[in-house]
DNA sequence: TCTGGGGTCCTAGGACCC
DNA sequence: TCTGGGGTCCTAGGACCC
């Protein structure tokens, strides 16, 4: 009585906001662009109608890169490295700033031409979706071409999807062909497909495992499944020692989420410069204030409020620390927030330079849910 | 020339209650 | 006076992902 094998996809779009951007400036497709930076503007147009834009070398500041075509990932800039360190390392490429708004317009329309086809998704982020297409009628790899086309149709962009038996397969082996790429995996295939390949590529293990593993003489996939247990066990706990075999095999059991309710919300910034407590009191107290009345308006426009309100800070040397309260009630209100943020603050040591600030609420309940319960009324909710 | 901003999940200890 | 185990909530930190 087993049963059918599952038909999970894994959707990525192909460099995505850098991908965007060259459907804007079609004329730098095929040099290397990158996306990113703290204080980046857009290109200014010339009197004769051309574009001047801003080169990688001509930038000083803060900030790390956003993304980046593939022809300056091949000079060796990828996503979150340090704007200058890129700079040294392709000082010629273009810089264009982030345009959120223009990426999630596109994430949209990528998402509603699957969703014509395939309306079984699992958002993962602005970029990529899970697809459970076990109960479609049509043939594996027709389906995956139909839907790549889809893509392409209302977007202009390209995608590359993984087919196979689960999230995690199907996950590794989107990536196997990129870009505009179409890989279809089985149980059958792992020993060939993804045995050779290195752990890292596993989702779920990020730099530490990762160079444990290598410490321990484990690279590649093959040699995790072949490693021995009790030495997992001892190095990496109980729980991720028996979750590192099962995807070794290529096990896995998580069934594609369709809809979830956030956990949180929050606001951070990183200062332009590091600022101290003290002698930088106001101007904190000013981005301290304004990111509470940001994250209130996060709250209202997604109808949330949230009993636990906490704060995080990153001093100059990179160390991070959190406090947080719990509330009688759940708040969405910025001068509750901003007070119980303000708590928090003095439980913090500040005798050094602060890099970064954020403000955070957890805990939450929709808004909606709140006004139908009479206590809800008689909280913070609505100060008078 | 250091390292963004938005998230999720897990662990672990202590408080508190039954 | 000391001794239980289990369950839940709260708090802090860390790993990881996009």
């Amino acid at each position: 009585m087993s049963q059918p094998p599952r038909r999970i996809a894994h959707l990525d779009m192909d460099a995505f906001y850098a991908s965007v951007e060259l459907l804007r400036y079609p004329e730098l497709r095929g040099t290397p662009v990158v996306i990113g930076g703290r204080s980046t503007t857009p290109p200014s147009v010339r009197a004769d109608g051309s574009r001047d834009y801003a080169r990688l070398r001509d930038y000083a500041g803060r900030g790390v890169v956003t993304t980046s075509t593939y022809e300056a990932r091949a000079l060796g800039v990828f996503s979150a490295m340090g704007m200058m360190k890129a700079a040294a390392l392709a000082p010629d490429a273009i810089l264009l700033p982030a345009d959120f708004d223009s990426y999630r317009h596109y994430s949209r329309l990528f998402k509603m031409a699957v969703a014509a086809i395939a309306p079984h998704i699992e958002d993962r982020g602005i970029d990529e979706i899970y697809i459970d297409l076990t109960d479609h009628p049509d043939e594996t790899r027709t389906l995956a071409q139909r839907i790549k086309d889809a893509v392409r149709d209302a977007t202009g962009l390209s995608c590359s999807i993984g087919v196979a038996p689960n999230k995690l397969l199907a996950k590794i082996c989107s990536d196997l062909e990129k870009p505009d790429g179409l890989t279809i995996v089985s149980l059958d295939d792992v020993p060939s497909r993804i045995w050779p390949l290195a752990v890292r590529k596993i989702n779920g293990i990020g730099p530490k495992a990762n160079t444990k593993l290598i410490s321990l003489g484990i690279e590649t996939v093959g040699q995790l499944a072949a490693a021995d247990p009790k030495l997992l066990q001892e190095h990496f706990g109980l729980n991720t020692a028996q979750w590192l075999r099962d995807v070794s095999h290529g096990h896995d059991t998580r069934a594609v989420e369709t809809s979830s309710e956030p956990k949180g919300i929050s606001r951070e910034t990183t200062f332009e410069r590091d600022l101290h407590a003290r002698h930088d009191r106001a101007a904190l107290s000013e981005i301290f204030t304004r990111l509470c009345t940001r994250l209130s308006e996060d709250l209202h426009r997604k109808r949330y409020a949230g009993r636990t309100v906490g704060i995080k800070l990153r001093y100059a040397d990179f160390r991070t620390v959190t406090r947080d309260v719990t509330l009688p009630q759940p708040t969405a209100d910025a001068a509750t927030i901003r007070r119980a943020a303000g708590e928090c603050l003095r439980r913090v040591p500040l005798d050094q330079r602060i890099r970064l600030l954020g403000v955070r609420v957890s805990a939450l309940t929709p808004l909606d849910e709140l006004a139908r319960h009479p206590v809800a009324r008689q909280g913070e909710l609505f100060p008078s």
